[in-house]
RNA sequence: GGAGAGUUGGCUGAGCGGUCAAAAGCAGCAGACUGUAAAUCUGCCGGGCCUUGCCCUACGGAGGUUCGAAUCCUCCACUCUCCA
């Protein structure tokens, strides 16, 4: 519905160019749009995903999003698995190289992905396709005949290698030929626009040379800023902790939200919904809290239900806002006993602490209610007859109800 | 192949042979405040122990020197630089 709004008030090529960073180049994406309405044949658009990470979070829903775009205007979109490439893994900082994947592992991941990017993209007019389908029918012998098509001054004009390489850190040889493999893809499946994050941009200019070099006309390239994490700083990531799944529980998409940075959740609102841009203009005049309550909701929306945002909302209000214990309350049972406890065990038995040095912390800084009732004696015992029950409070959003059995 | 530099806690990055569970910053956690799990301020930030202290584990790996080693020596692994 939101979408229909969209694309009543703007035409195509404004559509798909709304957020986009990069778009190389304009003219060439509009004629091939021209083109293809003239000659009723869709477009071929590639996004590339890495199958090792298939937990989709809002930072990926940017590009999705204009995947989905192009989706509504009729065209081909692929849903690129990057399985190939994820064999070989990528050897990023001092650890060691990621196990390969095995081909149901992939498989398994790749269900995984469908499962979550369904709730965006239209199943009927996604195709999903894996690059070992090329690459590895490539060979070695392929793949040296693929590596003469660059040199290496070219690949080191890629900022990330070259700062690497400037700061004296190791590059593998095989991550020169990441960007080679992946603009084969562009190749092999003939696209038209490729897109992906800002980071993306030098991988995507390569699938435009080799596409001259294998005389197939460019790709247009696209590329959408990248989403800042819950912290504000790091692009989100989940390696980073400051991400956002798309199949996380109503509750937790809410209050991650609401912890973004005022600035920030505007970002969000241009990024991760379809709102029109005059919208959201109108929002800035309110109450920032309501707008970011609002950012949250919309979210949820897209990913549970307009009921499950409503009840988020209802219930952060009710934990954050009143200060009240959840309506859903984690239950544990403990073992019983005739001697009393000590609250730093039962607190770490009970999961809300790692723990039991860092029980006593919380509990010397005033972080842990027992029964409602403040806690700061370290000695604190509970009554660990059976039958008994309290209800803990760690911080401000750790509840649990713990019986003795 | 030769010469040299380096490897410290989740990350960045200091560390004179004892006063190092290891500076500082970031991240994280807690408290206060508030408009939110925003912002700001304060505190905490390896683990164990009914804990004013004691014990265990930790500075790439394995040995060694020493009363004592993150700090010195040897070997190994890995990374970087320069020369070929």
């Amino acid at each position: 519905m939101v979408h229909r709004v969209l694309r009543s008030e703007m035409n195509d090529f404004e559509l798909l160019s709304k957020g986009v960073v990069d778009l190389i180049e304009k003219n060439d994406l509009k004629a091939k749009l021209d083109r293809s309405k003239r000659e009723g044949k869709p477009l071929t658009i590639k996004v590339g995903f890495d199958p090792t990470a298939p937990d989709i979070h809002l930072g990926h829903t940017v590009v999705i999003r204009k995947m989905k775009h192009f989706q509504q205007l009729g065209h081909r979109v692929i849903f690129l698995i990057g399985d190939f490439t994820g064999m070989i893994g990528d050897p990023t900082g001092k650890k060691a190289t990621r196990p390969a994947l095995t081909k149901e592992e992939v498989h398994e991941n790749a269900l995984t992905y469908q499962k979550q990017v369904f709730k965006i993209l239209d199943p009927a007019k996604t195709e999903i396709r894996f690059n070992s389908e090329w690459l590895g029918a490539l060979g070695a012998e392929g793949m040296v005949r693929l590596a003469a098509k660059y040199t290496l001054a070219r690949v080191l004009e890629r900022d990330d290698f070259r700062k690497r390489f400037e700061a004296r850190q190791p590059i593998a040889i095989h991550e020169l030929l990441y960007p080679l493999a992946q603009g084969y893809d562009s190749v092999a499946l003939q696209c038209d626009v490729e897109m992906g994050g800002t980071d993306q941009l030098f991988n995507l200019l390569v699938g435009r040379d080799l596409m001259r070099e294998y005389k197939l006309e460019p790709q247009v390239v696209i590329t959408m800023p990248l989403l800042e994490g819950t912290d504000g700083v790091e692009k989100m990531s989940k390696s980073l902790g400051n991400y956002i799944g798309i199949n996380e529980s109503p509750g937790e998409i809410f209050g991650k939200i609401m912890s973004i940075s005022d600035e920030l959740m505007w970002k969000y609102y241009v990024l991760c919904t379809d709102l029109l841009p005059a919208d959201i203009e109108k929002l800035k005049g309110g109450h920032p809290m309501d707008a970011k309550k609002g950012l949250a909701k919309h979210i949820i929306a897209d990913f549970h239900s307009l009921d499950a945002a409503e009840s988020a909302e209802a219930e952060f209000r009710k934990v954050f806002s009143e200060r009240q214990a959840p309506t859903e309350i984690e239950e544990k049972s403990l073992p019983s006993s005739a001697e009393p406890q000590l609250l730093t065990k039962v607190i770490t038995a009970a999961g809300l602490a790692p723990t039991n040095k860092e029980a006593q912390r919380l509990i010397a800084q005033g972080g842990v209610l027992v029964d409602e009732v403040k806690i700061d004696n370290l000695k604190h015992a509970l009554d660990a007859s059976a039958g008994r029950t309290y209800l803990i409070k760690v911080g401000k959003r750790r509840f649990a109800k713990i019986t003795f059995r």
